[in-house]
DNA sequence: GTGATGGTGGCAACCGTTTGCCAATTCTGG
DNA sequence: CCAGAATTGGCAAACGGTTGCCACCATCAC
């Protein structure tokens, strides 16, 4: 009883039965198709009377408005692609989330594609679902620049984590967690730090690095700049002997995975995690305060963004003249202290 | 150029050329439209000569097939949803992962919808996904078994992890992994261990209490029973007074992430681990070696989990009769020793 | 030369909705 | 009481494929 083996004797596909169309409704109510159609999608348009005997017969039914149907002489699927490089990059859990969240609340369902990291796989997944999305919404995307905009041309369609010229894009301020973050440390008295750079081609990693390089000398500090390596455990780990060698106090990953690597790293080799080495990771994905000590990092609001570029593209899909800017609250980086920074040694 | 608040200024929805139908193929080859759609889907059923005439104009004309024309006829859509209780819950990553490689590699696509945890939301999104998959995988659901056979019986569906009598479901095999460990903590010298229970309702965790509960004997070991808690981290928090009281050596808790919970409650107490307490968690989860000690734990094979239950509902929904078993490799549970087991302390 | 055979490809119906157009009916206001 | 407007609901044509059925033609064996 408690886990044999999953029994090899497959349970046959049920025989669906067949589900009541508008015609069986239009019977059983006594009106003619088209009428049972705007009774269900146009409320008011016709006699409330028959409106309700309408409600009634399809309730009676079961009847249930077959999607595909419906789509192909609207061409409206009420589906949003959503096209992610990795679903193991814990990054993506709370972007899916939010996403899937949004497009609920609206009524829509998401369609998954991931792409493994490659941009082949990527466009060839864009291709497969773009004829029956309304929309897409490009995660982390491996695309060049003009792949995406070719996209862009295609359909609605936002990009998070990336700006593209021409395209809609969702991308949180960096600046704000970045200047606490660089605040934090100087307070801590580090005057020399390190930031660990990611993908090389990454435009988020190029656009955190530029933050962090234009805020560094208003705290009064030096930045030197280690990478780029692949932005994962390992890739952090392999940094330490970079790190070492540059005799930084601190160092500020790409992302938090980095962060974990290196810290994992200097620990393995004597380092004391923050008495000798501070570190900030970045995201504060799932897992970040599992370490030991817990990992300092710049919050990204992965929810919201997600959740975001859902009601960006359905706000072009739906045509809604973008929702006025000032409904949308900026999405701010914050960091989040935790035990992975501290004061320099003496 | 670094990060500037995500500008305002939504560019407009590209107006969507329409894309190029099979009539339009029909008319550059010269051919009846019937023609086109068999020298696309029904290989060798027409001469060679204008199989690849066809071919070549589908190619000109840059011709996608409209999935959603398709689906009309056929009553097919190429499509799979995924129901899953809660995308935060971590171990939900490797399922979708898995499934969704399987879904690619046989030319289908992932729907997906989250329940929130919500059995009548998940019945909800069951119901608005129904009609526009060709099957379903309900990766923990909430449902009651009743629910769960009646959407059997609407069409294919597998569940994970769970064993509803009449209905096809992928679950791994529990007993290895957690002879594994018992023999694991027997060899250790722990002679006084505790189930830490998850949720009592969930199928799971009443198996893999059972499991232990069934194989500890013969590793002459006595086993205490703690919970049910959350199968969350403060679940596992909680339970810290618990184990204490209880005076046992070891714990093996629901999952990783009790298990990890537990392990930072004793830490913060004073408790050395593994020194004073060893910890075993289940599935091995994104982050279980991220913690220090890294956990020790059952691992559950949940990539293949998901691809197995895609290819069955797959095979269910292409009408193969069912896989011969024998190339189905068995789905193992497998403990992975790190550093949160060790010998119990003088 | 003829009838049987098999390979090709066209015809038209169908899948379940939506929607433009129009006719019939009811409601207005003068 | 009547013209004109507003409601209401039916008709039929899409939407873009699939597929059963049939006709045509070239072979082929006899």
């Amino acid at each position: 009883m408690t886990d044999e083996a999953a029994p090899p004797s497959a349970v046959p596909a049920g025989r669906r039965a067949k589900a009541a169309t508008i015609y069986d409704v239009a019977r059983a109510a006594g009106v003619n198709p088209s009428t049972v159609s705007r009774a269900l999608s146009k409320p008011g348009r016709i006699n409330v009377k028959t409106e309700e005997r309408i409600q009634a017969a399809a309730r009676d039914l079961n009847y249930r408005l077959n999607p595909m149907a419906r789509a192909l002489p609207t061409g409206r699927t009420r589906t949003l692609g959503l096209l992610i490089a990795d679903i193991t990059n814990p990054m993506f859990f709370n972007v899916v989330r939010g996403a899937e969240r949004e497009a609920t609340r609206r009524g829509y369902t998401l369609v998954l594609a991931e792409s493994q990291e490659s941009g082949e796989r990527e466009a060839e997944a864009a291709e497969r679902v773009l004829p029956s999305v309304d929309g897409l919404v490009l995660v982390t995307s491996r695309l060049a620049d003009d792949q995406i905009q070719d996209l862009a041309e295609r359909g609605p369609l936002v990009v998070i984590n990336r700006e593209v010229e021409g395209v809609n894009s969702v991308v949180p301020e960096l600046d704000p967690g970045i200047e606490q973050a660089l605040a934090h440390l100087a307070e801590l008295g580090h005057t020399a730090i390190a930031f660990l750079s990611g993908p090389a081609n990454s435009w988020m990693n190029r656009a955190r690095r530029e933050s962090v390089l234009a805020n560094a000398p208003s705290c009064g500090m030096a930045v030197a700049e280690i990478g780029p390596a692949a932005p994962t455990l390992d890739g952090g780990r392999a940094a330490i002997d970079a790190v070492v060698a540059s005799g930084v106090t601190a160092v500020l990953a790409y992302n938090d995975l980095m962060a974990i690597g290196l810290m994992r790293a200097a620990q393995e080799r004597g380092l004391t995690v923050p008495g000798q080495l501070s570190i900030i990771g970045f995201d504060d994905i799932f897992g970040s305060d599992f370490t030991s000590p817990q990992l300092t990092t710049v919050r990204t609001p992965l929810g919201r963004i997600g959740e975001d570029a859902v009601r960006r593209a359905l706000d072009l899909i739906d045509d809604t003249p973008t929702a006025p800017a000032a409904t949308e609250e900026p999405l701010l980086t914050e960091l989040i202290v935790r035990g992975s920074t501290g004061s320099v040694d003496g």
